[in-house]
DNA sequence: CCGATTTTGTGCACACGTTCACAAGCGTTA
DNA sequence: TAACGCTTGTGAACGTGTGCACAAAATCGG
C-alpha cells in the first residue's frame, strides 16, 4: 500500500511546478508573505482572549505581560512572544491596553465575523452542546441541528428544530455554516462528515472517537475524552511507579508543591491538520 | 523522567538549595532511570489502542506499522517510534501482534487497574458525561456524582445518585477516586477543584473555561470547546485571507485536495502540566 | 533635561517533536 | 544453507516551540 494511506505528505516542499526540484536548504519561502502564527500560539491566544475579556468586564484598562501571563497560566516571556505575532501593541514600561489586545486577538482569530455552527447528533452530548450558552456568547451562534432519529426531527432543542441529516448539504450551504460539530456515534461520523463537507462546511469539531477523512481544505479538530482520561491515567501510573521504584532522589519536589520552574497552566494545545481520503479503506 | 512531567523541567536543575548553579550543558541527567515517553506520544498511544481494539474485534492478528499508521491517521515512522517507547514488540518482516500491542499499551497507560471517576456539576454536560458508556467501557467507571443544586441531590443519574459537593473529600477518599471531571460553571470550578484535591484525587479533567490552580502533584487537563472553535475560526480566516491576497502562488494545491505536506490526521495532542498556586491572586 | 525604573520586544540557545533513511533482523523460497 | 524481500527499530537531520536575558522604548521624578 505504499507510503501512508493518503499518499501525499512528501518530504519536499509543495513546489507547485517542479516536484523534483533540488532546492537547497531554504527554510520558509513557499507561501506568500512571512509571519505565520505558530499553531501552539493560536491556542493560547484564545485563552488570553478569554482572560482579557474577563479583565475588561472588571474594568481593567491595562495589563502587564506578567499579570496576564499569570492569569492565563503561562510564562510571561511566552506570552509576550505570542502577542508579538499580532504586532507591537504594547507600551514599554506600561503594559498592554486591554481593549486593544482584545480587538487585535479577535481580528487575528477571525472572530470579527461570526462563525455559524451546526451540531449533528442530538443525543446526550449534542443536547448539551445545543444548549450551551458559551458558543453564541463567544461569537459562534448555533444555527442548525441534525439527527437521523425520526422522533427527534422537528423537535426544538435550545429553540432550534432538529432537521434530518439528509438536509445537511442543503441547509449548511444555505445558512453558510462555517463549523460543523459531530456528536454522533462513531460509526455514523464519517458519513455525517461527508455531508457537512458537501454542504461547504470548512471546519469540523469531532467528538466521535474515529479518525475522519476529509479533503485537504477542511480543517478537523477532535475532542476525544477517552483519550484525555487515558493520558491522565498514564501520569498516575508513572507517578505511582516512580514512588515505588526510584525513592532515592526527587521526593520533596514531588510532594509539597515546590515545583521549581512550573512553567505553564494546564493546556490541551496542539494542532489539527486536515487529511485526504486514503487509498485503502482501513477499518476504524 | 524529569522531561515534561508535571513539576520538574526547569531551566536550572531543581537544585533545592542552589538555584544559581552554573550547570554546563548536561542534557538529561537528573533523575534515576532513562526512557521517558514523550507527552505527545502518550496521546497517540491512546489512539493506537482504540484502533487496535477495533482491529482485534474484527479478528486481525497482526498489523504492520503502515496499516496501523494509516488507520490512526499518522505517519508510519512516527508510529514505529511511538511503539518503540514500549519496547521491541514487533517482528521484522512481519509486523506487530495485535494482542501484544494492546496489552503493552494498556500496561504503559496504566489501564491495567481501573481508574475510578467522579463527575462534578450534573448540568447539561455533566448529564451527558454521567451517561456516557464510553468511559466505563474503556476502564474508567464513573463511581460518584456531585452537585450543589438541592433538587439534584439524591436523584439518580445513569444509575448513580447525585451527592452534595461538601461530601466530595469524604466520598472521593473513601471510593479512592482517581480522576475528577469538573463540569460546573466557571465560577465554581476552583472551589470544586480544591475539594477534589482534598479528597485525594490525582487527576482532573476540566471543562470549565478557567485556569485551575492545583498542587504540583495533581495533573490537570482541560477541554475548552470555545477555544477549539476559535482555533478553527483562525484557520478559516487565514485561508480566506490567503485566497484574497496571495493569489499568485499556491492555488490548485489549496483547492482540490493535493494537500502538499499533509502530514497527519487530526489531533488535539499536547500536554497538560500541573500548576501551583501563584503568588498573586489574579482574577479569572 | 537626565537618569532611574519599568516593561516590552526579540535574538539566541536549547529542548522537544517529526521525518527521513537505512541497517538489522526475520521469514520464505530456492 | 544462502539469497531475497519485507518490515521493524533507530540514528541523525530538521523543524518547531520554549525560556532566558537583555537592549530598546516609555514613563516618572528630580
Ligand atoms: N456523552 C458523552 O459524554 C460523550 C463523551 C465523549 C464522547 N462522546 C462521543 O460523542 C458521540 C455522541 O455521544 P452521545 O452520548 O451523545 O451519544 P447518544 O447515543 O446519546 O447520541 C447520539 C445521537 O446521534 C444520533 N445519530 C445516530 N446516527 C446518526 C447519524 N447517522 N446521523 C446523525 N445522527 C445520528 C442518534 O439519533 C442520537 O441522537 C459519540 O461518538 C460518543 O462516543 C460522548
Ligand atoms: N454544555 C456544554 O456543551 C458545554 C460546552 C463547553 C463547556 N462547557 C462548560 O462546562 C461547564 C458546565 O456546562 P453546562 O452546560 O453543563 O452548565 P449547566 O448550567 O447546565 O450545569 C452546571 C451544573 O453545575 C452545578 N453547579 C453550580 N455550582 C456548583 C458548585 N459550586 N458545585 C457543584 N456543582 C455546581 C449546577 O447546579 C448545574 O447542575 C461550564 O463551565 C461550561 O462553560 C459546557
Amino acid at each position: 500500500m505504499a507510503r501512508s494511506g493518503n499518499g501525499v505528505e512528501p518530504p519536499q516542499p509543495p513546489g507547485d511546478g517542479a516536484p523534483t526540484a533540488e532546492l537547497p536548504k531554504v527554510t520558509d519561502r513557499a507561501v506568500g508573505r512571512a509571519r505565520a502564527i505558530p499553531e501552539a500560539a493560536v491556542a493560547r491566544l484564545a485563552v488570553y482572549l478569554r482572560v482579557l475579556s474577563a479583565m475588561a468586564d472588571q474594568g481593567a484598562v491595562t495589563v502587564s505581560s506578567e499579570e496576564l501571563a499569570s492569569a492565563a497560566g503561562v510564562n510571561s516571556a511566552k506570552l509576550r512572544k505570542d502577542l508579538s505575532y499580532l504586532g507591537s501593541y504594547g507600551t514599554r514600561g506600561v503594559g498592554y491596553e486591554v481593549e486593544v489586545l482584545v480587538s487585535e486577538i479577535e481580528r487575528t482569530l477571525g472572530l470579527t465575523r461570526k462563525q455559524t455552527v451546526a451540531v449533528v447528533g442530538i443525543g446526550n452530548l449534542g443536547h448539551a452542546l445545543a444548549n450551551y450558552a458559551g458558543f453564541p456568547g463567544r461569537g459562534f451562534p448555533v444555527e442548525a441541528l441534525f439527527d437521523v432519529d425520526p422522533d427527534l426531527i422537528g423537535v426544538p432543542v435550545g429553540g432550534l428544530p432538529v432537521q434530518h441529516i439528509d438536509d445537511i448539504p442543503k441547509v449548511c450551504a444555505q445558512k453558510r455554516i462555517a463549523i460543523g460539530i459531530i456528536a454522533t456515534p462513531p460509526a455514523a461520523a464519517q458519513g455525517v462528515c461527508d455531508r457537512l463537507v458537501a454542504g461547504g462546511v470548512q471546519c469540523i469539531l469531532n467528538f466521535a472517537p474515529v479518525v475522519l477523512q476529509v479533503p485537504s481544505h477542511v480543517e478537523v479538530r477532535k475532542v476525544d475524552l477517552a483519550v484525555e482520561l487515558q493520558i491522565l491515567s498514564f501520569h498516575v501510573a508513572r507517578k505511582a511507579e516512580q514512588r515505588h521504584a526510584g525513592r532515592s532522589a526527587a521526593k520533596r519536589a514531588e510532594r509539597n508543591g515546590r515545583a521549581p520552574a512550573n512553567r505553564a497552566g494546564q493546556r490541551n494545545g496542539g494542532r489539527a491538520t486536515a487529511r485526504r481520503t486514503p487509498s485503502n479503506g482501513e477499518v476504524v
